[in-house]
DNA sequence: TTCAAAGTGGACTGTCCAGTCCATTTCTTA
DNA sequence: TAAGAAATGGACTGGACAGTCCACTTTGAA
């Protein structure tokens, strides 16, 4: 029962949460941009114009630094995603949905690829807490589209029938897959086809 | 015109091109588990019994020996899927091949992921060389795919209409997303899912 | 106003790594 | 069988990197 067997949290001043706040903006950018292995602790410094030090007091380590990028990438997408989906009641909200994607993957150049997408191939394997911080991740995007499945079956437009939950995790498969290959053939292309597939299963559904 | 602007391959004995494929195979099974920034030069050693030299010798340096790697595990995939749709005649068929994707996934754990997908989420942004590499792979896979549905086209089993380049690339996207979404949640479930999703998306154009 | 905690600066360490270099051994062929 | 080419061994270099350490500055609450 001893409370420092987890050193819990030190107070955060709003300075001090600002400090760590641009780091890990910076630091999310960086791996992003490169992927964990080729972004180093000076790159970071350079980005955030922090020191050393600073990294260090925010951050056990550079693992618990990616656990932070990790959970901010994650509450981007969610964020995101959960503007179409929360009132998602149409169809033709879904197109619309899909016209985001494509679009926000035209604007990115297609280059990045999903921030979650490539922490996952990147750490998988690699670390079993980073995995399973993804696995988590993508579970709530699952469970974000999943809502507004439902949500459509509710409003009869799904036949009551439908797996919601595995057509969910079907739709981030082929958002995922889209993503990688018009990340590798740069075009935003096999995004457009996977979701045109998607958004056709889920019409297949229709009442 | 000078032949020795780029210095042409040199000639192999055999014990040379043994000693060859052996530091390619190991590099492979090494980059497959941890991904290409996370293997060194001493660990390819290792693993292959290889001596620093003989890596200079046979690689101009670390990115040539990666561009022998993505061409390994494109022609092992290449080869392995070819058996599937060379011959494809039939929706049973096609249920075969999906079958064993799964057996496959499940054989490696869902640990590994595609190993053509992961290199292609770790180098398409860093190495414009690999990128184009990468993307002529997944062409060639994206051929043999659609040879297979063209067939079933010829075959009169696919209505004429149907894109079959199209349905290759959404394929195969549903491919590396339910693999990567396998791989972050240890279960061949999505692969499945995704995998499902494809198959009905085909068997909807039947004639 | 004071002082402890929070925040910051940056030099330093030990290790790892890609790539170089040169000496030696093994093969091939003339 | 001799000589040149191919193959191999392994020490060495320069730089990059994660992580440590300690001194200094700022903040905020009593």
């Amino acid at each position: 029962m001893d409370r420092n067997a987890k050193p819990q949290k030190r107070a955060l001043t709003p300075r001090g949460a600002a400090t760590k706040r641009r780091i890990v903006e910076a630091a999310a950018s960086l791996i992003y941009a490169r992927g964990v292995e080729r972004v180093s602790l000076d790159d970071v410094m350079e980005a955030s114009g922090a020191s050393k030090s600073q990294l260090y007091h925010y951050f056990d380590n550079k693992d618990g630094l990616v656990r932070e990028v990790i959970e901010l990438q994650a509450s981007r997408i969610l964020q995101t995603n959960a503007l179409h989906f929360e009132r998602l009641d149409s169809f033709a909200a879904l197109h619309a949905w899909r016209e985001a994607m494509v679009a926000a993957n035209r604007a990115w150049g297609g280059v990045g690829g999903c921030p979650l997408g490539s922490l996952a191939n990147d750490l998988a394997a690699q670390s079993e807490q980073a995995r399973r911080q993804l696995d988590q991740s993508f579970a709530a995007w699952g469970m974000v589209i999943e809502a507004g499945l439902s949500r459509m079956k509710e409003m009869g437009q799904l036949r009551s029938c439908v797996d919601a939950r595995g057509m969910a995790v079907a739709v981030l498969a082929a958002i995922q897959g889209g993503i990688l290959l018009s990340k590798t053939t740069r075009n935003s292309e096999p995004l457009e086809l996977a979701l045109d597939m998607a958004l056709s299963h889920i019409e297949r559904h229709a009442v």
